[in-house]
DNA sequence: GACAAGAACACGGA
DNA sequence: CTCCGTGTTCTTGT
């Protein structure tokens, strides 16, 4: 369920936490979510410093100086939550750093998830593979995204290798916001529904990350954002009424996911 | 089936005989491998000169002075053939461009093909995603290609996304010349078999190219290659012997294509 | 059993 | 494999 606003404030977080430590230990307890044998991760991280976090997506990328990189995806669900010095990490921990100055951070993962290791240079199909980020797109790049491009709206916009960070959560006030049924063909959007659609990602998301991301997810400090049941006008309100026409909300569904919509505001067309 | 030899070719020879010649007439008979009305084609076609033909793994790809471009894939089989002066096109054809000296072009396709036509400067998501040119991948940038990738050689070889311009007809030649499996997991091919496969992709492309390419399809000008049986160690001869080991040649199936193999050279580990 | 993200694979449609 | 989009299956743990 973190989706890109959450890995925003956490990535902030790490860089103003974590750069320049050195890492001690690292401690592994779910084999399966890595990409090489634990025991990779045991020889090449200890001794090397952080230089930089970022996110991508919903992937978290820790690149160390000497060439190697983490990158975490957590998934359908988890955190990435700052140890302090000499605290133990929780039962649930999947894996752990640990700095030389004795604080570091743990990560859970309750279903899917990937703490991958890499070289820099090296490939890693899944974050090479990525589209664009939504907050680095012009209103021009974004309708240029869409450009003969066939399928429903929906389904475009949660495939990472279209645009990146998107999720089932976000979404549903986006198309909500721009008055744009989930189902809609790419190809009927008028320009001022792309126009729309572009606008709301881009506040929808911007919004959640001014606001420390989701109330739903914990932040680097284990906190809880305030981007919650305020900021969403008709996500998991199933039997609701829509702010806008006080039709009833009805729950659909949307290839594997479901929805929530205004079937009103949000004419399937 | 017309593959990456065959499309070089064409391309080649279109380029001898069309540039600079001026579109006078377009002829549709199959609007639904267009990607436009028709009448688009016959208001931006007439008028404008070839600047240009170059091949893009199975595309061929027509470009005009003043901004617009024809796109051409033959999908399942089909022909593009020059039209001397004054030449009926026969009666298969579904698309055909006459110039003001009464030369041309026709096109015909047998089953699934497009010709597409878009602004230079427009998104084509077919061709915008096709993988690099085979020879002129470097083998480190070829092995590059292959790393941390996984699934069946096979299948990424043929996935046009991934490297443009292999078919089921090459592969078979490729894979048996490199001794290897077409259902081998990437991940498990040696460094030694990734420079054989290297090797052999530009060997047998560049042979077909070499010798006019395949004997069973026709070039711009009607006639056939020369790459045929005698170029082919194991493809359609099933019941028939390898030429390396005489073991009985196989025909198995690889996802929804056919394959021939020799069990012996090609094990599978 | 439902559920959820993503990958791999199979399917139908053009 | 001709390519697209979409559906299904598989993963896992509550």
């Amino acid at each position: 369920m973190p989706e890109l606003p959450e890995m925003v404030i956490i990535a902030k977080q790490m860089n103003q936490t974590l750069i320049g430590k050195v890492v001690k230990d690292v401690s592994i307890f779910q084999p399966k979510c890595l990409n090489r044998p634990a025991k990779d991760y045991q020889k090449f991280l200890p001794g090397v410093q952080t230089e930089r976090i970022s996110s991508l997506g919903k992937w978290i990328r820790i690149d160390f100086h000497g060439g190697m990189r983490l990158l975490i995806n957590l998934g359908m669900g988890g955190e990435i939550v700052f140890l302090k010095r000499n605290q133990n990490f929780p039962d649930k921990t999947k894996f752990a750093l640990q700095f030389r100055d004795r604080t570091g951070f743990f990560v859970t993962l309750w279903w899917f998830g990937y703490i991958h290791l890499v070289r820099k240079d090296e490939n890693h199909p899944m974050t090479d593979t990525l589209g664009p980020d939504p907050l680095s797109l012009t209103c021009e790049s974004f309708i240029k995204l869409l450009e003969n491009r066939r399928g429903e709206i929906k389904s475009f916009l949660l495939n990472q290798k279209r645009i990146r960070g998107i999720g089932n959560f976000y979404i549903q006030e986006i198309l909500f916001r721009a008055r744009i049924h989930p189902r809609r063909e790419i190809g009927s959007l008028t320009q001022y529904e792309m126009k729309s659609l572009f606008k709301m990602i881009q506040t929808v998301l911007n919004e959640s990350i001014s606001l420390g991301s989701s109330s739903y997810e914990l932040d680097f400090f284990g906190e809880k954002g305030q981007y919650g049941l305020n900021q969403i006008s008709i996500g998991y309100r199933e039997g609701g009424s829509c702010p806008i026409c006080q039709s009833q909300i009805e729950k659909i569904r949307t290839g594997s996911t479901a929805q929530f919509i205004c079937p009103v505001c949000q004419k399937s067309i």
